[in-house]
DNA sequence: ATAAAATACCGATTGACAGTCGGTTTAAGT
DNA sequence: ACTTAAACCGACTGTCAATCGGTATTTTAT
């Protein structure tokens, strides 16, 4: 099947849905005021690539007047989750525990700290989720 | 910059390399009996792969008479590892918390166990690192 | 209502890269 | 030497992001 193709991401469109997921809507203009010019590219490129991102179901919009205003359709943690999902069913679908443990390694990381906080994620969602307890 | 380019994996790159996880060393015949011919593609294609795969150094080789014999480099975990340490430096370099959070779900989705099974993995890194305990 | 400006829409090009092979060279093995 | 198997090279296809030009369409301002 896919591995990794769908949501695959190109280096603008991170940035675009980077920039609304941190402001916002705006329309083409707008995105390319703020990332476009800068990178010396056309009001176009911008314009194709919100479209892409629209069919890619990454993006919703609405028109405004004549323009199009654009937004996310995922949270950044959604996209995140299906991402680090897709590589997991494409690389090691029943090899589970191999996957834990490369959670923990990352999570370790950076700071081992993130290791009490994951701790305590756990905790939380079996509090939400009406679960079992601990060892 | 890169966006998940590195190890980018086609399927059959991914065939190949689940293979010779699974099955250990191989040559280009052995690999192309296997798999080539079920999927009626030619001896040339499964080199082209290994060959490929080989300059991502996913694979490492050594000649035996006239042939080369391929080996995976890099265990599964670790490739998981890195792939979704991409994801996450790519789309959210400083929201550790929802990537933490997206482990917790991801890990519990097919099975709450896992939530059990992920806490004892934390607290072996913990003993394996010399850490503190937990909250 | 008409002209001017903004936007959407369509299509084309480029550059990566996987998948696929054919053909040629090189190196065994007998 | 002859045969055969494999490496090696290069080509072609398909997909996809990035890029933009040109044209059609819709606003808006006059």
């Amino acid at each position: 099947m896919k591995i990794l193709k769908r949501p695959y991401l190109g280096e603008l469109e991170m940035a675009v849905l980077e920039h609304l997921w941190s402001n916002g809507e705006f329309d083409a203009k707008g995105v390319h005021t703020v990332l476009g010019k800068a990178r010396g590219i056309s009001h176009n490129t911008i314009q194709s690539t919100l479209e892409r991102l629209f069919k890619k179901e990454l993006l919703v919009r609405k028109k405004i007047s004549h323009a199009y205003v654009y937004q996310t359709a995922v949270a950044r943690d959604e996209l995140m989750g299906r991402m680090i999902n897709d590589v997991v069913n494409t690389i090691s679908k029943d090899n589970t525990d191999g996957m834990l443990a490369a959670f923990v390694d990352i999570a370790a990381r950076t700071d081992d700290a993130h290791l009490d906080r994951l701790e305590q994620l756990i905790n939380e969602y079996r509090s939400n989720h009406g679960n079992k307890s601990s060892s």
